[in-house]
DNA sequence: TAGTGGTCTAGACCACAGC
DNA sequence: CTGTGGTCTAGACCACTAG
């Protein structure tokens, strides 16, 4: 998967340059003319090379002074969030979606939606994800009928709201939190567990150009669910990373690809 | 905070249609040369425009047939990882370090650093994060010798090793897992909690040009801490986004920027 | 085979921030 | 004021692939 383009190489000399330490942070790295003569090319091209360095937040450009390399940072990255379905099935388990209730609520009752701004109904859907025939997870969905209406019309008995809002509706933004907490006794009861089982809590809100479509809850218990996340810089493109829900058996192999 | 580019311009334009839903998912959006015609400008700025949505994920490009809408993915996000010491600080409460133990180990007793292909000695260090006097998160840290040699120079008994080591040591690549868990009995005494209450386990490991550099497992407790992540594309720069730990007093602001 | 995107050039003008 | 990076142009050749 190695790219012969010219400016890849000059983003992964330069990339090489930082991650060794040979220029540490605050350091200025050559200046774009300077490259040029260095590596014989258009300065378009050593430009396009040093911009991909400073969007992965390697190196901060000032323009008049310079290219520096950036502070050091563990601030941030790239984290996978999973499809669940296809995480269940390719560890070779069963799933299915086992829907527990359906209602349409107020959206004054339900305080984690605020976020969203909802001006009317609601729907409120709760269920399972089930593998092998075992609860997984307890989803705990709310959904801006406003913006939706159409999902008034799909009972997601069969399917759960997630995978149907995936497939139907267009979003642009979402933001995530994610926390442990011990289960309510509802919850518990759904999923199986005791109250003092650590369980960890996914929450996403779903915007669509500014109006919100979506709340979900989503709660594993500890075993059942893991999130990964890498930060590697000095790679442009490092495509997503799938996530991994841990097996059983796979503690000695999961070595770093 | 608007820029007048015009390959910005384009970009935003795009991503827009796609986020609308206007542009469905597969649907193929204006050849180069088309949109050059459009916004009469070099097919250059075209593709620096619809590249950056590549880059993105909002489109996947192919020779010959034209350059698509990707299908909707809530696959990654930015996950802001918070520097501890700063969050506590931003919520007016004294922080501290607190060493509960250093002593070197062999590689082969700790599973956890395996990923780390570690040579020789390993340093392991166990302290703890306190806000306002009270265990915070526990950090358990192992560093590997081989690579980090001056390491053993320092007793980490003022400075947690992770500040300490994002000051002295260059990296590269990173991998973090988050978790929920029950504590074992020793971590359960050293936060203060039960057993039965849940944490989030925080591990990362870390390497420099594929030299395993330190793992480190932060453990707390459920209440103390909480990751968020966004994901908004149609915007190429939305930089790095700051963590936020919950505090007790902040259920009612904290809206979307 | 023909059309698309990927890459590159050798210029150019400009905004901005050091000096 | 000067030099840097930010942006853009009007070409060009190439690799890949869909038809």
């Amino acid at each position: 998967m190695i790219s012969w383009a010219l400016h890849r190489r000059i983003t992964a000399d330069l990339a090489g340059e930082i991650a060794s330490g040979a220029w540490p942070p605050g350091h200025r790295i050559p200046f774009e003319h300077e490259l040029m003569a260095r590596y014989g090319c258009a300065r378009a091209t050593v430009n396009k090379a040093v911009h991909a360095l400073a969007v992965q937040g390697l190196v901060e450009r000032r323009r008049k002074a310079g290219t520096f390399v950036a502070p050091p940072h563990v601030a941030s990255a790239v984290l996978s969030i999973p499809d669940i379905k296809a995480e269940i099935e390719a560890r070779g388990q069963a799933y299915a979606w086992r829907r527990i209730s359906w209602r349409i609520r107020r959206a004054q009752s339900e305080p984690d939606a605020a976020e969203l701004k909802p001006a009317g109904a609601l729907l409120a859907i709760k269920g399972l994800h089930m593998a092998a025939g075992r609860p997984f997870g307890l989803e705990e969905r709310l959904v801006n009928l406003a913006e939706v209406p159409v999902a008034g019309d799909e009972d997601f008995a069969r399917v759960s709201p997630g995978a149907w809002l995936l497939a139907h509706v267009a979003w642009s933004e979402a933001r995530h939190e994610i926390a442990a907490a011990n289960p309510d006794v509802e919850t518990a009861e759904a999923l199986g567990v005791t109250r003092g089982h650590a369980c960890l809590v996914l929450k996403r809100w779903t915007w669509r150009q500014d109006a919100g479509i979506t709340f979900a809850r989503l709660t594993f218990p500890a075993e059942a669910f893991e999130l990964t996340a890498r930060f590697a810089p000095g790679f442009a493109d490092h495509g997503p990373v799938r996530a991994r829900i841990p097996s059983r058996s796979d503690e000695s192999k999961e070595g770093r690809p």
